[in-house]
DNA sequence: AAGAACACCAACCGCAAGGGG
DNA sequence: GCCCCTTGCGGTTGGTGTTCT
């Protein structure tokens, strides 16, 4: 047996609500709030819908101080930072806009910032004291001596940007980039992190099971963990992997990478 | 003009946390 | 400490409108 359900499904309405049913909420809402349970709400207030589903039309969209319409650029950005540090938490992000909803946030990063991002048209991001806003999904010794900021969510808004390594420029421009170009700066096995930018130049990783190929046609692929290993030592079952693991940080709104990070493991590749 | 593809967003679902008995 | 109930959250879905071919 699992869990009872939270209401009687066969006896509720489902779907958009009705400006009839707004009211009703409303006006019950107004008059004697929620009461301290939702669930026994619907009832009181003559309603035939679940108490989670009055519960969201209400936080969602009929609270009086609900922001409608569309986000500005410094709510894209305290967004866009807020995500970098802590990863999908809605509604601690939506905390920090006045009048925004988790509900919002994600469906407004989830279809629109994700790719204003991608296309280079975010303008500023928060630099933190310590000079920048790292990115990472495992913690660097070095990084930790320098008393630089990291953080342990990885960016997972790069997971579906697409297939194979391309390039935005800051004006907005797209184009494929070699993977001997690209592996300039993917440096050391362990991490999936698969953004980085040089020079004003961004670099997104592919998604699971593309390939990529360098300018002398050697290939790569992605394994099935997402990391990123050469082709003809995977056949040959001696997986080398690379990937990005070192911090970012953010200089005049592009990512940067910090002087401390060493190169030196791209040098296997070729 | 019509169908397909894409974009947007409201709403639902299931899970986990927290609180009370 | 355990169980049950409610709430809050994040992921996902599905309907509708818009743009593209």
């Amino acid at each position: 047996m699992g869990r009872a359900p939270c209401c009687d499904k066969a006896n509720v309405k489902r779907g958009p609500w009705s400006p009839e049913e707004d009211a009703t909420l409303k006006n019950y809402l107004q008059t004697h709030g929620t009461g301290g349970n939702w669930i026994a709400l619907p009832l009181k207030a003559g309603l035939k819908r679940c108490g989670k589903s009055c519960r969201l039309r209400w936080l969602n969209y009929l609270r009086p101080d609900i922001k409608h319409g569309g986000f500005t650029e410094e709510e894209d950005n305290v967004i866009f930072t807020l995500y970098s540090q802590m990863g999908s938490r809605w509604s601690l992000i939506a905390s920090q806009l006045p009048g925004r909803t988790d509900n919002d946030v994600k469906n407004y990063w989830n279809t629109r910032l994700k790719k204003k991002l991608l296309a280079g048209k975010l303008s500023s991001f928060n630099i933190d004291n310590n000079g920048g806003l790292m990115i990472s999904a495992a913690k660097k010794p070095e990084a930790a001596a320098a008393s630089l900021p990291y953080y342990s969510t990885p960016l997972p808004i790069l997971s579906d940007v697409g297939y194979g390594f391309s390039v935005s420029s800051s004006s907005g421009t797209s184009q494929s980039l070699p993977l001997d170009q690209v592996m300039r700066f993917s440096l050391s096995p362990s991490c999936p992190i698969l953004h980085i930018s040089h020079n004003n130049v961004v670099v997104v990783s592919s998604q699971e099971g593309s390939a990529v190929s360098d300018s002398a046609g050697n290939g790569y692929v992605e394994d099935s963990s997402g990391i990123l290993v050469d082709d003809h030592h995977h056949h040959h079952q001696q997986q080398q992997q690379f990937n990005f693991d070192f911090p970012y940080e953010f200089i005049n709104g592009e990512i940067g990478v910090p002087s401390l990070v060493d190169f030196s493991h791209a040098e296997s590749l070729t």
